[in-house]
DNA sequence: TTAATTTCTTAACTTAAGTCAAGGATTTTA
DNA sequence: TAAAATCCTTGACTTAAGTTAAGAAATTAA
């Protein structure tokens, strides 16, 4: 079992502090409440059907969250890059079997922390509460943004959004990927990449 | 100059209580912060362009959130219905001015806290904190509904989902607002309808 | 480094939604 | 309550995306 790196500590502790300002006592409290975990290739860390009972650090790497329509096709609902947390809020917040699977897009070194714990830090400490809120509020902000994209646009224009605001996309996904994350098929986004 | 009425306040615990728990003090505290206003049937509470400086709370009523596309074209991107907490999450959030505008559907009795009073609030009392933090996990959820309606179905299926999870909206709303939040035309709405 | 798998593209055809236009029904408001 | 505005539907036509199928290219893993 690996130990978790003073790279990791720092790359956690700037995170963190873009929302909160921790001094050591508080940002110790956190890190404490955290566990390493190395991830293989296309691992899942959250599964669909189950409750998510974790929220990850992503130091490095990233993720895909997708789920299984009942006719069979997989549908990529979002990507998120490190730095950041991660989780099904959803199934979190409301401790309910999770529509989306997680999936690690690369090998990563991670780290974790368990419902219950964070539930209890969020009770002794006003800071950290509010850091849950903070977060909560840009994954709402990262989430309409995606639905406008559907509101506002046709498949092609939401291409070209996509490749505005997410540039790192096109370099790093399948477009496969990219094409359910548009709410179109892979042979569609071809055909609308080649009549630019 | 009307007054906030008993019936207000009730509507208002109500709610609050759903997240957090309150005593005297501490309703009275989040109360005192709150003043009341009467709004006109199509009234806009917050207009495009302008910075969110308030957060509504709606005993009564309900309000739709739209915006005008560059072709001059209006989409109705969200509604919600009473009781709640009504803004534009997003530019309360990041001090920018608003996509959106947010409209009164009906002639309401309503409150509202001003953003630098709930910043206060938000640092002054834990509670609060966390009910900040309930409301903006609950505006996410309900967002990402809306965004998976877009990935998993099509336009048909897209207005029977809405009608399912939203029965109320087919009832109080007119259908060409209705096809916009679907992403539709009001002519494929309309033939959508006939087709069952 | 080769075999297996995954990823991407192209083609032919189908279908559902968009566009443009018009008119009737309903609701609002003066 | 009558005029005005809004709302909804229908029809004819266009267009863009879906479907099915096949194969080439690239990547992964044995």
């Amino acid at each position: 079992m690996k130990e978790i790196t003073a790279e990791i500590k720092k790359s956690l502790h700037t995170f963190v502090n873009r929302f909160i300002k921790t001094d050591d006592e508080l940002f110790n409290t956190i890190l404490g409440n955290f566990e390493y975990y190395n991830t293989a290739r296309k691992e899942l860390l959250l599964e669909a059907g189950k409750v998510a009972d974790k929220v990850f650090f992503l130091p490095e790497g990233f993720v895909r969250f997708f789920h299984i329509k009942e006719n069979g096709i997989e549908v990529t609902s979002d990507f998120y890059f490190a730095p950041g947390f991660i989780t099904s809020f959803t199934s979190l917040i409301e401790q309910k079997p999770s529509i989306v699977n997680i999936q690690a897009m690369v090998k990563m070194d991670i780290l974790f922390i368990k419902y219950k714990n964070l539930i209890a830090l969020y009770d002794q400490e006003h800071k950290i509460e509010r850091l849950g809120r903070l977060l909560a509020e840009q994954v709402f902000i990262s989430s309409e943004k995606h639905l406008f994209s559907f509101l506002n646009d046709l498949p092609q224009e939401r291409y070209e959004w996509l490749i505005r605001e997410y540039p790192e996309y096109i370099k790093n996904i399948p477009l496969h990927y990219l094409a359910s994350y548009l709410g179109i098929t892979p042979e569609s986004l071809s055909r609308i990449r080649n009549r630019t």
